[in-house]
DNA sequence: GTCTATATTTGGATAGAC
DNA sequence: GTCTATCCAAATATAGAC
């Protein structure tokens, strides 16, 4: 009995890492000519497979982008967790955000497929947005943790994170015309949030 | 001689026309199910015709597209420019990109073709990328008058107008939880580049 | 200018042999 | 699980009659 089933999660170890490979030559094109120019022809290709074939390890093309989108979910927000601790709030929430904008200037094929929403007809399962709404959950905490506790905060924290990220990508890409202003824009936001509470809080510069 | 040219104009005023109709039609299928989403079946059908009929107007879909992206470059802009005229240069850009925002909110088909480049392989004409040009700068001549000198503003202030306009279309279409934040954007925006020229000019509210 | 008919290409997906 | 063969649908674009 012992011996079956270990042979069974052998197999699924395999079958398992046929998926992690599929998934990223899936991004690689991604990468290569936008997520949504995909096709499941040019993957199987990149595998070495027929495209039939892939159905053996997605049920359809859309399953295969959530898959792309839940797994892109963890390694974004591991990349901004793994960045250095920083014992001030603010210090930490500049660290996290510049982390998050280089990642997604650096790959805008995930940012569209994560942020913007850009497929056609692809809507993310519940299970992998969960993923991202515990990250924006994640996000809202650490801002009052840095005390500002206006709720329309994260709201502008975000709105300014996507602008620099989008005009980036579309107006400069592989440039870092607006990467570069990142620091100053946090600066900006929490200056701007000090003032309506009355209470400024410290932000010393790196 | 005057005759046989009248006719001609009169022809051409007839095709100019059609092509309008055309135009018009497109957008509204745009905005019902995406710009990407165009097919010209579809759009021929909107007006009463058979799609080969279309290459009697356009030579190509993309040169719908290109169409679409003057046509949309004429509306915004116009719309933004006839806003009441502000004694205040400040005052007069918040009034400017509240009216940018609510227009792109309003229109989030329009916002997609004209500055997020959504259509994969479509690329503006040099002609019709001119019309885009002027407008930019346009607005960073208006920041200028209004004492704000950083060239790095007129970058943020694009990262942050789009930023809003993104996340409210992608997060809350149809409501207003970001454009409610973007006269407060303005506020720290000028705030903050006050700060850095040490000079601060006025900004008188609403 | 508009139509019918069609070429051509390109996708996603399925059937069934092996 | 993988393949070949195929289906089916959709889309741009062209040819040629009227």
């Amino acid at each position: 009995m012992a011996l079956a089933i270990a042979r069974k999660q052998r197999r699924a170890g395999v079958r398992e890492a046929a998926r992690e490979e599929i998934l990223q030559a899936a991004w690689k094109l991604a990468r290569d000519k936008g997520p949504a120019a995909l096709t499941l022809r040019d993957l199987a290709k990149a595998v070495d497979l027929r495209a039939p074939s892939l159905y053996s390890y997605f049920p359809s093309k859309h399953a295969i982008y959530d898959a792309m989108f839940a797994e892109g979910n963890r390694r974004i927000w591991q990349y901004v967790r793994q960045q250095p601790a920083e014992p001030d709030a603010r210090q930490q929430i500049k660290v996290w955000m510049r982390a998050f904008v280089r990642f997604c200037c650096n790959d805008p094929a995930l940012y569209q497929l994560l942020f913007q929403r850009s497929i056609p007809g692809f809507e993310p399962s519940r299970q992998s947005m969960e993923l991202a709404n515990q990250a924006l959950e994640w996000g809202r905490a650490a801002l009052v943790d840095a005390g500002v506790h206006d709720p329309a905060a994260s709201d502008m924290l975000t709105a300014i994170t996507s602008g620099l990220i989008s005009q980036q990508t579309a107006n400069n890409p592989g440039g870092d015309r607006w990467i570069r202003l990142c620091d100053d824009a946090v600066r900006m936001f929490f200056d701007h949030f000090d003032r309506r509470q009355g209470g400024s809080k410290h932000d010393p510069d790196d």
